[in-house]
DNA sequence: GGGCCCGTTCCGCTCAGCGAGACAGGGCCG
DNA sequence: CGGCCCTGTCTCGCTGAGCGGAACGGGCCC
């Protein structure tokens, strides 16, 4: 928003994409790129820093600021600004987790005890996995992964199961743009992927060896909902030196079955 | 859901409260409606359902259904309106719950391996206590707690634990409106309530026995932040005929320090 | 003191938002 | 079949909610 050149000013805001105006002109515009100012490790921003982010002008940022307090979307400490409450709450009514997260929660419980591994929940957000849960015990801060964080679909074991189980169309959506290498040993070639997938059709799982973090591999089934078409994937993830991958197929495809019941009998149908 | 009399005409918003319409004629204010018209279980809503319940204008809610669906707080299936995914995503950004979930998570799933009962998180928000997290085994649906749902201080362990170690002036404002007789053994007496409270100070730990569910007890632990002060409370809660309150203070006690380290070494100080 | 950045407030302009109303489609009933 | 009612969608002219430049007061550091 301010303008480039002259060396005192503050650098313009950290987004000057082109839509980035457009948007900006609807007060709803403006609440999104307030509250999309935070990102996932941000804790606070005071008000200023909130202005560079957006690129907002300060006197609507602020007559925002003061709506979202009220609401709850906000709170505030001192003269920081931090995402609030209400907004965690909101959230958690967000059907497509909800019920998923409430069918699957105590299987992945079982899960874990059953292994000592980490246990993954994860649903397609556009041509991504997000995980609505995840279980697991100590010291497993490392790991790329984290509740409602997103990762890329050639790259996961429920990414590809997603790819392998999940709409026709996905896998073509997915190749269309270069595939990003995570790690040495991630599949980049949208040919060698296509194999990927199809092995894991024709196994009923998918799994992925050191291809999102090296020493760890993660095995992958998908969960079907009431009208047969597949909504997630679960999955477990362990150091490859003690993982045994059959062990966790026997028993994600045993969860998997009761999970799909259990949805049957919660939902209508939906999902 | 029609009000009665006047046949024809439909009968203004089901919420026709003073504030009501002050807020409706700001943009944030329409929107709050909208999203706040799901209630915790409905899956999803028609518009007209929409306008139904908000009071809003039918032109006005279609168009910002159009800007909430192109940011993702909604979703679309045929013609019925979900939440969508982006509002769990920002909700689980929320530091207040973000921090203390991913602390305490391990530790409540070793409890949980100890004990086989519910385990709760829960914090202060305003004048009821909002459960952050919730790890727990089959069959027990019927619980009247969920993560992101709200209970009284007076009838719950964890609220009681949050009166007793937390801010000073809190159960003033309790006892200023009528407590709720939740079941038959609920202390609706303030003065028997000040009596749990100040026994629970003096015992380091809370405990509820069949005031929040016949049959049922629970036992909460308090947990302190960096800065020395309460910022949450952790609970146990199992059948009567089976728990063993000194066993489960035991393990409360004993996780509730090791978190509080945890919280202290990855946060900075706040929370 | 003087510069700097903070959060807050003021105020007149103007365009985003408004909502009554028209419209198209679909299901139900007589 | 036509009439009715309830959907979701779209148009369009009016207007006040929202806007943002600018000014203000306070805290901090040089």
């Amino acid at each position: 928003m301010h303008s480039p050149s002259s060396p005192d000013v503050k650098p313009l805001a950290i987004v000057p994409s082109p839509e980035h105006d457009a948007a900006a002109n609807s007060v709803l515009g403006k609440v999104r790129l307030i509250l999309e100012a935070f990102g996932p490790d941000d804790e606070s921003l005071g008000l200023s820093e909130i202005v560079r982010r957006t690129g907002v002008a300060k006197a609507s940022v602020h007559r925002l600021a003061q709506e979202l307090l009220q609401w709850g979307l906000l709170e505030r400490r001192g003269s920081e600004y931090w995402l609030g409450m209400r907004l965690f709450e909101i959230g958690q009514r967000v059907p497509r987790q909800r019920i998923l997260r409430e069918a699957a929660r105590p299987f992945m419980e079982d899960l874990y005890q059953a292994t000592g591994e980490t246990i993954h929940l994860a649903v397609l957000d556009g041509l991504e996995v997000i995980y609505l849960e995840k279980v697991s015990g100590h010291g497993q801060v490392s790991r790329p992964s984290r509740v409602a964080g997103r990762m890329p679909l050639h790259c996961t074991a429920t990414g590809k199961a997603l790819l392998a189980f999940g709409p026709a169309a996905l896998f073509g959506d997915v190749v269309a743009t270069p595939l990003a290498r995570v790690t040495p040993r991630t599949v980049t070639a949208p040919k060698l992927l296509a194999q990927e997938i199809q092995q894991a059709r024709k196994a009923g799982y998918a799994v992925e060896r050191e291809q999102t973090r090296v020493g760890y591999l993660s095995v992958a089934i998908p969960l079907t909902g009431a009208t047969g078409t597949m909504v997630a994937a679960l999955s477990v993830t362990a150091p490859t030196f003690r993982a045994d991958v059959n062990k966790y197929v026997g028993l994600l495809s045993m969860v998997s079955r009761r999970i799909t019941k259990s949805i049957m009998a919660a939902d209508g149908g939906r999902t």
